[in-house]
DNA sequence: CGTTAAGCGAGACGGTACGTCGTGTCTTTGT
DNA sequence: ACAAAGACACGACGTACCGTCTCGCTTAACG
């Protein structure tokens, strides 16, 4: 068995509140600047930190505001406003102004880009994802426990379905997507599963 | 009158072979290094080309690779099959393709955070996007002229239904999407469509 | 024999206006950025002309420059005092503002450092020091004539003497040399060749 | 009271090893290419640095190669012959080989030039110009001391005079400096001086 | 209570790429 | 053939970051 507590690692112990100082000044530069504009320099002079801390905690500049920036990802519980269709509107909105606004949504496309290039980084987009989506399959399950949706129906076919559009929309075509434009996709792709399915 | 064609400028004109020398180079070291190996130097000495002569005619890496980026893009026709669904299905394997394989593939996610942050890049972009959807409008309407679809429907909503899916599955979540997946979404969207139209 | 006059080129002649233009310019250059700020493209656009026009005439930066410089070198005659001393003192006046002041004097260690890297410099500026010299020659060949030197002197190690000092005092001691001084070095000179001789 | 050594600054220290090997990278390729030849990527790559490195000491090209140059000139105390003659000429030897053999020699110009336009070069190049002057000083205080000179003589005017000869033939007129040749100035500019000065 | 080992700010280090500038040549159209 | 204009290949420039490496110092836990 292990120690009770694992083992103290000999020496001086990292300060922890130089973790919240670089988070802090890599999201100020963030805003500021975005991706292409900060610079490690930067962000250690910012934080009042020497770089070498910077780089003891985090591999890579990637890394470093992949950590930041999943930290400003709003996360909230999807509601049970009673309705399917009332989930999933409220949840396309939420995902909407993530991805719209904010640092977040700003520097969204770089880290999906710089996820295609390292797979670190991949991975943990992946689990961001993934986490989100577990989120909206809550919802999705209790629906096919309400008998809105048939138990034979794809429910991450569903999400695809849903955000997808969303998010072309955002990066692709670069055009807004209302609320109007949200209750319509909901109800064509309800409609759609329903009557595919039955 | 005006001179048949505008005035010719002084001096010596541009070499139009350059530029495909630039072009071709920029490909190769795309294909061989992606977005973030390749350096301008080296696309001078590939294409045997002064530096300065690359920064006349584009004002950044990011504008000289998405001009050689999107004449990867296989500007294929949306083939008439006589249905609509094998006119979306077949325009969906396309765009699949496109994006997941090859050079236009690799480096889309780059484009598309370049795209973002340079609005320049935006409007190229939003160019080559519009020009894509007129493409799948002419399917679409001739789906309404054989009364496949109502006049009612908005037809550039069920692009984006169907093309959002494919995109978000590349970019974010990351997985492939089969042949299969593609006949679902056409079929799910398109029967969405016409029962909430109706 | 030749023709009587000498063949005429086929072609457009040469326009002697553009020689005057270019140098004018290099002159006006030279005196606001100096040699090192001098660049061919700011003389030919300057002077309202093409860079081919200028390199048609000139091999180099360098030998441009130089031309342009020595026709800022004031070219006086020796004046006639009646006396050597008074000759020499004259001379040793306006060699010492030629080197001292105007475009001249300042681009002179430019032109010097220039013509130890090119022989086709060095060569012509040989020619103007030996030109120089032989001024000077005229006012020593007349002391001779008078007596006040007799035959066996080296004239030219005179020369070195006489000019070397004020040389040495511009270019590496950066000190000035005053009318007082100039009185002093050519009477010790003098003094000195004439006690070695006899 | 003040700490024994002034309190050392915060951060790595400059590392004393890659001052010697950028000065050797220099006085090597110096030899080799000339100061038109030389560039700083050379001078990098030759010493095993980064360019950053070198422009964190100097600023500029020709304060780097001032600082190599200095570091080759030859200084060697002015023997004492037991002359003041034998002295000069001796001194005047080690001037004229200085400047005439070797890298001194060979850059000597371009740095006359770059003096010439930079004041604080210009102040490192009268500090070894005085250097050198204080140790002929001492060859001629002896002599006043011994009483081959009287007091009344201006002893820096001699230094001009016995030097500039010297150094105009070198960089004017191209001249060499034989053993004869600074012998006779040396008997010359002697005698001048002492039938002036009583 | 002093040793030890790691953390820390600062900043120098070897590199790599950048975007600009200058040189000397070449290629247009117009004289 | 010469002229103005300006594109061209080349190559050096000086700057900016990167990620690593010393420095001298602090900060705990261990002996």
């Amino acid at each position: 068995m292990e120690n009770d507590e694992e083992r103290r690692k000999p020496g001086r112990p990292r300060d922890a509140t130089v973790d919240d100082a670089i988070m802090d000044a890599v999201v100020d530069l963030l805003t500021e600047f975005g991706f292409r504009g900060l610079t490690i320099d930067a962000v250690a002079h910012r934080a009042g930190v020497g770089k070498a801390t910077i780089y003891r905690r985090w591999s890579s500049k990637e890394a470093l505001v992949l950590d930041a920036w999943m930290a400003c990802y709003p996360v909230e519980a999807v509601p049970d406003t009673g309705s399917l269709t009332g989930d999933l509107i409220a949840h396309s909105r939420q995902f909407r102004d993530a991805v719209t606004t904010g640092v977040f949504g700003r520097v969204l496309p770089q880290m999906v880009a710089a996820a295609r290039v390292n797979e670190d980084l991949a991975e943990v987009f992946r689990r961001l994802v993934a986490e989100r989506r577990a989120r909206v399959r809550v919802a999705l399950d209790r629906a096919v426990e309400r008998g809105e949706l048939s138990a034979g129906v794809d429910l991450e076919l569903v999400q695809d379905l849903l955000i997808g559009p969303l998010f072309y929309r955002t990066l692709m075509s670069g055009e807004p997507s209302s609320d109007e434009l949200i209750a319509e996709v909901v109800a064509i792709v309800l409609a759609g599963v329903l009557s595919t399915a039955g």
